[in-house]
DNA sequence: CTATTTTGCTTCGAATTTGAAGCATGAGGC
DNA sequence: GCCTCATGCTTCAAATTCGAAGCAAAATAG
């Protein structure tokens, strides 16, 4: 970390242009097919999906602002969705007893069970289509590289534009 | 065939999901950040970029079908983005030699003028927030893992749905 | 304690996305 | 040559998306 290469302003060489490129075809596909799956099979939209089974796996409760930030989502867009959500009864809004202005989110009974009858077809689609070509090393090499990029993506906020204002630009 | 095992309906176990959220979050994360940067970037949805970059690479002339077929798209929604490049200047739209019904889009000079000036900057973000916390192993793996996952997915044609109805579901 | 800023969420309008339906050309069967 | 089906693309209406603006409650400053 003595002094920063200029390897920033290089292209990617070619494995990182085919892991890149096979990396963004494989997050279009898998969201495509599961979304797919999701609609036929329980009439939900994948962000729906991650809503309930966020709610389900921490403890039924979250608030609008702790379900954005799990899902990657606008949060105006999330206000819309949870009240589809609300309308077809999966899950209830109401005051937060800490924080008046927090919406808490509450998934009922039948979320719960919506959740429970499509996971397993979801958990089908997954395996069939992400996991079958992979060996047990890959899967662990996998999720170790995922984890880690996810943190690096999380630890620093994304900046807007311009990452690094050192010297005048073109523009 | 002889019987299949129940591997199928069993639920992922940790590594598995593991896995999967972190590829999904990566995934999510990674198409938000790109569509931010050539949004403030090149006023260009990721979209968009996608379909010039494919153009560029090509021989700069591709039906809409093959356009789709790389971009994964829906029809309509091609034509919709198709129409706005060409109203803005980036590629023209013309009737294919071969087939009558088939459009041909190719891509105008300032569409790769556009193409080139990007270029950079988005590469500089996927390696600033994909690529960084990754040693050459790592890329070398993922790339392999990428591409045998997307070669599996492109291969079998998604089942709609009902993927196998032995049995008399619940519903 | 009051003024200011921050935070959490919703409403709003504009843009985008999608599947279904429509239209025209190409390919096959007869 | 016709008739039927498949293919390539566009049009359409409806649903979803986002960012900006608005509103209320809380935290902070003085």
């Amino acid at each position: 970390m003595s002094d920063s290469p200029p390897d920033d302003d290089r292209p990617l060489d070619p494995r990182q242009l085919s892991a890149y490129f096979a990396l963004s075809e494989v997050g279009s596909l898998l969201q495509h097919e599961v979304e797919r799956h999701l609609r036929a099979e329980g009439g939900l939209s994948t962000v729906q999906f991650q809503l309930l089974a966020s709610l389900d796996a921490s403890d039924g409760r979250l608030t609008m602002t702790q379900l954005a930030d799990g899902v990657v989502y606008s949060r105006s867009g999330l206000t819309y969705q949870v009240g589809l959500l609300e309308k077809a009864g999966l899950v209830t809004r109401g005051p937060s007893p800490d924080d008046e202005r927090s919406t808490l989110v509450s998934i009922t009974d039948e979320g719960r069970a919506l959740v429970e009858r499509i996971l397993p077809g979801h958990i089908r689609v997954v395996r069939g289509r992400l996991f079958e070509p992979l060996s047990d090393e890959d899967l662990d090499r996998l999720g170790d590289i995922m984890t880690r990029v996810r943190d690096h993506m999380r630890a620093r906020p994304p900046r807007s534009a311009a990452p690094r204002r050192r010297r005048g630009p073109a523009d």
